[in-house]
DNA sequence: AACCAGGACGTGA
DNA sequence: TCACGTCATGGT
């Protein structure tokens, strides 16, 4: 059985740096075959740079719930034109035309309010980084898009764990399909050091395989992402 | 034209 | 605890 660090290093080989977490305010390309448009700067590690950039990423993990990421970059285009990608402004933003701006990335309902109550929340910051169960204290902000923020917004080396990640690694009998996430988050952090862009990299390169994997037909044996389908 | 997407929450058993 | 329904737009 492969181990969690040597499939990082196929994955890495085989896709090569994701540029995650992408910005709408940063004009890089995105040179890996699938996902989308701009915003990606692979192999730049030194985003985000200001505080609305930290900002911007905390709405998109929010935005991203369950949600393509080209409709989230639509809606943050949309914030962004309504120059609402700072807490205050946003907070101050009239909740219908919130809804209406963020209404391609879906859930438009819940996700403003979540985009409201974490602006409120990273005012109080004040610039301080927030401990995980502060962040899972917000209502709206569950394990992974806790993880997401610290991870790519605040810097902090911890390991983001998808429903990909499940698939995939239970597949290749690392874990059961039905572990839950705080325990498959163990795996990965008991078996790789602590490396911030590693960390970084491995989530956005399990999320990009399983993109690729999803719309090839023939898929890549025991990484699949997809499961099997009934043969009736 | 179902199916699913870079989830989280509320509910009832 | 846990399995299941709900939230919603837009790609394929």
């Amino acid at each position: 059985m492969k181990t969690i660090k040597e499939i990082y290093d196929l994955f890495l080989k085989q896709y090569g740096p994701q540029g995650w977490w992408p910005l709408i305010s940063h004009k890089g390309s995105n040179p890996t075959k699938s996902g989308s448009i701009n915003g990606y700067h692979p192999g730049d590690y030194t985003f985000p740079r200001t505080r609305e950039q930290v900002f911007e990423i905390c709405l998109g993990t929010i935005l991203g719930q369950n949600t393509a990421w080209p409709n989230v970059e639509k809606a943050l285009l949309n914030l962004n034109k309504l120059d609402v990608i700072d807490p205050k402004r946003l907070l101050s933003l009239d909740e219908d035309v919130l809804k209406d701006a963020i209404r391609p990335a879906g859930y438009f309902n819940q996700k403003a309010k979540k985009l409201k109550g974490f602006a409120k929340f990273f005012l109080h910051l004040r610039g301080r980084i927030p401990k995980r169960q502060e962040l899972l204290d917000i209502w709206g902000i569950g394990p992974e898009t806790a993880d997401s923020m610290l991870l790519y917004a605040f810097k902090v080396p911890t390991f983001v764990i998808d429903a990909y990640t499940r698939r995939i690694f239970a597949n290749l009998g690392h874990i059961d399909e039905k572990a839950d996430y705080e325990h498959i988050k163990a795996l990965f952090e008991n078996n790789l050091k602590s490396d911030l862009i590693m960390f970084q990299e491995y989530h956005a390169l399990i999320v990009e395989h399983a993109k690729t994997d999803r719309k090839i037909k023939s898929h890549s044996g025991d990484l699949r992402i997809r499961n099997r389908r009934k043969t009736s």
